[in-house]
DNA sequence: TCTGGGGTCCTAGGACCC
DNA sequence: TCTGGGGTCCTAGGACCC
């Protein structure tokens, strides 16, 4: 059996903790930049504001109505994650961290020790709520699927307790034919449409397709996969996180800036800045990268611009893989000296990190390791190794960007022209001492 | 010059997720 | 005026290898 954990309107739920104003009212999490609504309050959901609106659409919807918005707080919420996640793992067999508010447990055995399965689950949910703060629905299920399906309608459903169990064919039934098959996971905007005209509206109706069917109009074997894990049949195990944290396969950094550049200088400041983010993301996952890309994009939304928007370039790194900020850097003031064209203006840039490894391990040699200088940037020795570790431990104690690359800093007394809206963000309540709390 | 089978790696693109 | 960021997996074609 496997229990899907999902916190409730997790970033509201974690503002809430620290501001209990923020109670019974409508409320409202913004992407970066304030750009979009991702997380909203019951409350909030009630007036209409869909997943994803953009903030100037409802911002007078939600004045109107008292309600609050709030720029996102990412240290709050990632540190609110762990503290979940380590009160899971206290409960659990084995946990895979799924999302920052998600997390897949196994529920082999739990019931043996324990009471019924329910009650655990209760337990859990208990424990969490009354360590952290944050509440959260669980779904029950023989496959990771139908876990999701159990947690979408314990959601949608409070009268269930936050639980819904789905381990026998009359209740998977019933679950399924209540979904519609829009809200199941793996059947997004482009297969919902699909799915429609051919007249198939629930997840039940989804779950008595051929094996034929599914392979040709929902991706191949994604979609087989997806069937027969409706059906309780298992295709997917669960992926245990070591130390409560994921191993990811790539690392990016991307941001839309909080105005259009067209300066080849102000690209360079941004996307060094990401890079260098992108980079310590990268050493403190203990790996390096083969593969770099690099992008910049113009202004998705203006009518007078024509598609395509974005401009990248990936290159395999020919001096092998690397995690150093420096060397890194050499390769992308490059590739974006390729992209950039003058006369443009761009509104967003990023980077990628791929083909990850752990470093010194079967380490392909380059075939032009004995090109010239100026094709290749220095090599990463035993000494810029440890510059970077230094890098990150200053960083670590003194704040994010303490030191940190020239590139990076935008002239002095000014702030970057790159930088984003974040009007109305919160405090790091639980990650930086002068932003704690005072009670008494 | 043409002939076959089996395989890897790279790149781009499309779908999905939170 | 104002429209996010960070991921995953799969497929398919081309270059190249033996």
């Amino acid at each position: 059996m496997y229990g899907l954990v999902d916190c409730n309107n997790f970033y509201v739920s974690c503002e809430r903790v620290f501001q209990p104003r923020l109670d019974d009212r409508p409320v409202v999490v913004l992407s970066n930049n304030d750009g979009n609504v991702v997380s909203r309050s019951a409350e909030a959901k009630q007036l209409g504001i869909a997943m994803g609106a953009p903030f100037f659409q409802v911002r007078e919807l939600l004045r109107h109505h008292q309600g609050h918005a709030l720029s996102s707080n990412y240290a709050l919420y990632g540190d609110m994650s762990r503290r979940v996640m380590a009160r899971l793992a206290a409960h659990a067999p084995a946990v895979e961290v799924y999302s920052i508010d998600e997390a897949f447990l196994d529920l082999h055995g739990l019931t043996t020790w324990c009471g019924t399965l329910d009650a655990r689950v209760h337990s859990i949910r208990r424990d969490v709520l009354a360590c952290t703060g944050i509440p959260t629905c669980v779904g029950v299920a023989p496959t990771k699927t139908l876990a999701k399906v159990a947690n979408r309608l314990a959601k949608k459903h409070p009268e269930l307790g936050g639980i819904l169990r789905l381990d026998t064919a009359s209740r998977r039934e019933r679950a399924l034919r209540a979904l519609p098959v829009a809200d199941v996971w793996g059947i997004g905007y482009q297969y919902a449409g699909k799915l429609a005209t051919h007249g198939i509206r629930t997840a039940w109706e989804l779950s008595q397709v051929s094996e034929a069917w599914a392979r040709k109009y929902l991706g191949g074997v994604v979609g087989w996969r997806l069937v027969q894990e409706l059906l309780g049949q298992p295709c997917q195990g669960l992926l245990p996180s070591e130390d409560g944290t994921l191993a990811r396969k790539s690392i990016s950094c991307s941001r839309s800036f909080g105005q259009r550049l067209s300066s080849l200088d102000h690209l360079w400041g941004a996307l060094s800045t990401y890079l260098s983010r992108a980079a310590e993301k990268l050493r403190a996952q203990g790996d390096q990268a083969h593969l770099l890309t690099v992008y910049i994009s113009q202004d998705r939304y203006d009518t007078h611009v024509p598609p395509p928007y974005t401009r990248s370039a990936t290159l395999t790194l020919p001096g092998g893989p690397t995690s150093n900020t420096l060397q890194l850097l050499t390769y992308a003031r490059r590739m974006l000296e390729r992209l950039y064209e003058p006369g443009r203006f761009y509104a967003k840039a990023g980077v990628v990190l791929d083909g990850l490894e752990p470093p010194g391990r079967g380490q392909q040699l380059s075939l032009f390791a004995a090109a010239p200088a100026a094709i290749l940037p220095a090599p990463d020795t035993g000494r810029t190794q440890q510059l970077m570790h230094t890098l990150d431990a200053l960083n670590r104690q003194f704040g994010r960007g303490t030191v940190r690359p020239a590139a990076t800093v935008a002239a002095a007394g000014q702030p970057a022209p790159w930088q984003g809206k974040a009007q109305h963000k919160s405090q790091a309540y639980t990650t930086r001492l002068e932003d704690l709390m005072v009670v008494g």
